[in-house]
DNA sequence: TGCAGATACATAACCCCATTATGTATCGTG
DNA sequence: CACGATACATAATGGGGTTATGTATCTGCA
């Protein structure tokens, strides 16, 4: 099988378990990592259009999951923040994913667990380092 | 990072490359390495339903990549098979993307290449045995 | 000071991708 | 031969993304 094919299939497995989209789950763990951001921030993080936020963070708010403020200096921006459920869901999605991922990891004898867990790290570094121009973090220290 | 998300970006680092979503190139790949297959038994392989198979098939027809054949036995059924053109961009979007994924590789010192070279099989494992009920790939051989 | 352009976000119109519910042939069988 | 099962298509709906465009607000400069 290809590599990618491998991947998203894998993605598929684990993704589906909080209930969220891709860029739903993605944009609240970062919501959550580094607190309230602007949509423009948010929009540049997650790679799409700054639209294409805007409605995401539409439907996530319709859900309860964030929250948008304007208390900014610049009465132009918005702030957008998780609110408590939201916080509350992504805690519980990564439990959740963190037990999917283990119970296919229990599958594989323990040279190919070892495999992984060094490979992991490695993958982290490989995504960070494509996307070196970014990640921002502007706000807030990550708690 | 949450090792998703990690995923997930990976994925979207790669994918576009090809210009097909997910689905179409995965069923692109099923049919240039199983050959012509029936409606059906493509969206189980790809697991979505059936009539996300058909709406899927109706678009890439549309875009000359594949093509529908009635010539079963059973006039119900339908075969759907890659094009000419089809297999010339599966064949462009697997030289591609490896160029991309090998680019990425590059940037890793040579002990993280291992590493990762090391686990890409295993994952392979790790999807298939989740997926142990299926891939029928009852039709021809794999060329 | 005031106005011109840049900036931040929203809206509109469009496509892709998936779903469930339902329709329509065709097949097989009692 | 008619009834249920099967294979696919269609319709309606919704999430998710895009570009093009609108609307405030901000900022810098003559």
């Amino acid at each position: 099988m290809e590599l990618l094919v491998v991947l998203e299939q894998l993605v598929q497995l684990v993704r589906p378990v909080g209930g969220l989209s891709s860029a739903a789950s993605s944009t609240l763990s970062r919501l959550g990592r580094a607190g309230p951001q602007r949509m423009t921030e948010l929009a540049q993080a997650q790679r799409i259009s700054q639209p294409g936020m805007t409605q995401l963070v539409t439907r996530m708010e319709r859900e309860g999951l964030v929250r948008r403020t304007t208390s900014t200096s610049d009465r132009r921006g918005v702030l957008v923040e998780a609110t408590e459920a939201g916080l509350d869901l992504w805690a519980r999605m990564r439990a959740e994913r963190a037990d999917v991922l283990q119970e296919l990891l229990d599958r594989l004898d323990p040279q190919d667990q070892t495999t992984i867990s060094a490979a992991l790290p490695v993958l982290t570094q490989l995504v960070e380092s494509a996307y070196d121009d970014d990640q921002p973090t502007t706000s807030a220290t990550p708690r």
